[in-house]
DNA sequence: TTGACAGGTGACCATGGGTCATTTACATCT
DNA sequence: AGATGTAAATGACCCATGGTCACCTGTCAA
């Protein structure tokens, strides 16, 4: 078995990188995280195992990095979203979480990543890769912050980064509870175990529009003189 | 080696699985659930390996019983300390939040094992043990959804369990941002990344008192007249 | 005392992440 | 074109770990 063609350009070198991410990404819209193997990816990529190891320190590494770029672009994606949000109208809270959940629900490998996060892939990478991967974040979250704010303008100073941080923790908790295992999947589907079902964005949307109403200060209804 | 004495009878069966649970609550307590072997959880029982096998059928089942005896274990601690929550004043939702997250601090190996249950105890169990896990838990969201509605008289029907539901997704996500990887915690704790440290139970206080909060009706503010 | 049942054992297996000595594609120089 | 140096690519190999099973032996009933 021989390769095409090598990378020796930083361009080509790039782009092999990048088609390793987006080989791993598919692959895991397909099984668990826990069930690819980095043989498999090398396989679909055709390249070795060893190849991989080239481009990626870790599995991982290869898998944060992958949803580096999905939080990347969902991070730009829903502030253009939240911009072109009217704001200020009563109902805001639960526009704003109808928004922020549909923009979650089309990105699938974003959610299949980000409850890997903090049990896997960070357990497993450099201090460089973690520190690189933080800075990203920290800037993502200040600018989508400010996005926040801009659609929900009664938020106090400093809730907008709050409610990124709990959108994640909703995020990672909730599309868990959505997505068993099969065998779990089966159990619960019997008609009695109704109440323990989760639907990921109904559930989202809910429970993100209670905690920023919640957040918001409070309404006041003027009663009718 | 030779084990000390032989199980024979129901009840020292019964409490050689309790043993080996309480070994591996207690190894969970000092390190990673994916550093922990099954060789290691045997050596601290004074066991082979293989005995472990007759007790649980895989790594996964074992700590998935851990979870369901603290589990269950804080349900009925739940359902005492809301009930001794005079409830109905304004503030009900902070009281509420409070004795929620205390009781969940207090609590470390549940805290530890809850975000381990979707993505990894579940994943490598069979049908039956499933089911009874499935039918324990709804039956303890019953009797924890009634608590809650004594806890705030307010909430809807049917947002009993919905909080509890969303309490789990909030544990779960918390739980993991707060409890970084030694190699992330030290990126962390460098000054400029201050917005993204998260302390487990001042969050779960207040974005549960939030959600809870945004949950009950509206409190109508009467005007001065 | 003895037979046999069942709890216990640990050598062994399979899998999968990760390594590294070796191979070889390709750019460059002559 | 042919020679040469480089570094990309390879895959046989290592080893950690979850899980198995043929065998051993403590315990109890007869």
């Amino acid at each position: 078995m021989a390769v095409k063609q090598r990378a020796r350009k930083d361009e080509d070198k790039a782009a092999r990188r990048r088609a390793i991410l987006t080989v791993a990404a598919r692959l895991l819209g397909r099984k668990q995280y826990h069930r690819i193997t980095m043989a498999e990816v090398a396989r679909r990529c055709h390249l070795a195992k060893g190849t991989l190891y080239l481009y990626f320190r870790s599995k991982e590494e290869l898998f944060l990095a992958a949803l580096e770029d999905e939080l990347a672009q969902w991070f730009d994606a829903l502030g253009e979203q939240l911009a072109a949000l009217a704001s200020g109208s009563a109902d805001a809270p639960e526009r704003f979480a109808a928004t922020v959940a549909r923009s979650l629900v089309e990105r699938e490998t974003l959610t299949d990543l980000l409850p890997l996060l903090h049990t896997v892939l960070e357990q497993n990478i450099d201090e460089d890769t973690a520190a690189a991967f933080k800075q990203m974040l920290l800037r993502k979250v200040g600018e989508g912050a400010t996005a926040v704010h801009l659609a929900l303008p009664g938020l106090a100073p400093g809730d907008g980064v709050r409610v990124l941080m709990r959108l994640h923790a909703l995020v990672v908790g909730l599309r868990q509870m959505a997505d068993p295992a099969p065998v779990v999947a089966q159990v619960l589907a019997r008609p009695q175990m109704e109440p323990l079902r989760v639907e990921f964005e109904e559930e989202l949307r809910g429970s993100l529009a209670a905690m920023v109403r919640g957040m918001l200060p409070l309404q006041v209804v003027s009663s009718v003189a």
